[in-house]
DNA sequence: CCGGTTTGTCGTCACTATGACGATATATAC
DNA sequence: GTATATATCGTCATAGTGACGACAAACCGG
């Protein structure tokens, strides 16, 4: 233990350790509006109260794994390995907050994730957590433990950035899916109306967006729509939009926060 | 020590705990090129090579804070307090990375910050680093350690991103310029030409970009330019250009790192 | 003093992308 | 069949861009 001083350089004794939580901001769209994961609170510190899905990171393991681990605890959702890739599912790290003044077991670091999933089945609460829902975020979702209610805006501001110009809207997608859903994605997180046709315009027209599978989806009332898959071998934080889908500006462009 | 656990929670005992450092990407415009800030390291590991400047966060310490003390002790760049607002200096979170894989000391954890910085004086070398430098960044400025040229390259990309919505270029600026001077640092950071007259016509044609002084800029030859400000009051991180000033096409438009 | 050079600013023009909206195709509901 | 709903294609005016001409106002060298 003494030689290891030599071969292997320490950390100096005056760097602090803090304890890391991993905290997702999971998003989907369900019935046309926005909504948001959470979980509530088994254990204090907030007890009963409602929070993201999240947890401590352990020993030995990275930042996704703790993400993907707290997830499937606490939600019973499984996300898909390599959901950084193209198709449904998107995991991206959000942003660091801490390690002071938000916690008061003291200063805890946490590293928020941003999930963009498809509507998903109920999941299953377990873990420290009990009863974990999808909530809408129109507006007023606010009452979340910690500084949750600051995390969750923030990861939904990054959404509706990133889908101006990313095609990352189909991450909320199965992997077929007709125009007018991907519209449906784009109306929900920016809470507002697109006309369809120049919207299909758009999203037919830009290269590396959409790929038109041939197949054609049918059951709802009216015209069936030829599905399309989001274009393979893109990277999906890509600019692809160039220029951007804009949001319209009769809708609230909060500036984003930092 | 008992009757605390009752009182006030505490972290669990399973919860890892991580030594956390901060590094900042620094960046700037001298000469029509971006330049980046590196030390030479005067310990282990990897003493003697060039790095990133950064270190330990300590106890009672915000992660601002600890960006501002490192660089302040190894580079002698002394960071305004509220860089985080208008004008010149900006500091914004980068991301974070680890904890495993990244230190030969063991799992550490860092949180990065983005520096966008006016031109400024040589550094002085200081604390746990040596000769504090200004490196240009065209392409190849490789050989940091750590993972510290992956930490650069998601820095750089996130200037390029930025700059296009956001007056966030004006943060190389002094506090008054003339519009080529902001050309500059666009051609710079992007790393090709750019339209003078098409520029100008975006530049000051935008509602809360630019804002003129009624000064004039002397000095070089050719006529004396007019002196603009950044607008006043406006968030710069906000997406005040709607279209964003697009770069070339015909430029390495590489896709962003998630 | 005077023309040449350099740089900043204003204007023009073709083209692209958008926003608004009409028209047509093809399904389900009654 | 008729009404209704949805998808897709097309049209047209307009805003914004890219390319580039023209003028303004400083410096330089003789």
């Amino acid at each position: 233990m003494a030689d290891t001083a030599r071969t292997r350089p320490a950390v100096p004794d005056t760097a602090g350790s803090f304890p890391v939580t991993v905290d997702v901001v999971a998003l989907t769209v369900r019935e046309g509006a926005l909504h948001a994961l959470v979980v509530d609170r088994l254990l204090e510190p907030f007890r009963g109260q409602a929070a993201l899905p999240g947890g401590f990171v352990l020993p030995g393991e990275t930042l996704e794994q703790a993400a993907g681990r707290e997830l499937e605890e606490e939600t019973g959702l499984t996300v898909p390995t390599g959901a950084t890739g193209a198709g449904p599912w998107h995991l991206e790290q959000l942003r660091t907050y801490g390690p002071l003044g938000r916690d008061p077991r003291g200063p805890v670091l946490s590293v928020t994730y941003l999930l963009l999933a498809p509507a998903f089945g109920l999941p299953a609460a377990g873990g420290d957590a009990a009863e974990a829902r999808w909530v809408p975020v129109d507006g007023n979702a606010g009452g979340l433990a910690f500084d949750h209610d600051h995390i969750l805006a923030d990861g939904i501001e990054r959404a509706r950035a990133k889908i101006e110009y990313s095609p990352l809207g189909a991450a909320f997608c199965p992997p077929e899916f007709p125009v007018a859903e991907l519209r449906g994605v784009y109306e929900a997180v920016w809470g507002t109306r697109l006309d369809a046709r120049n919207f299909h315009r758009k999203a037919t027209g830009t290269p590396g967006f959409l790929e038109p599978t041939g197949r054609l989806g049918g059951g709802g009332p009216g015209r069936p729509a030829e599905l399309y898959r989001l274009a393979a071998g893109v990277d999906p934080t890509a600019a692809v939009l160039h220029p951007p889908l804009m949001r319209p500006v009769s809708s609230g462009r909060a500036a984003p926060s930092a």
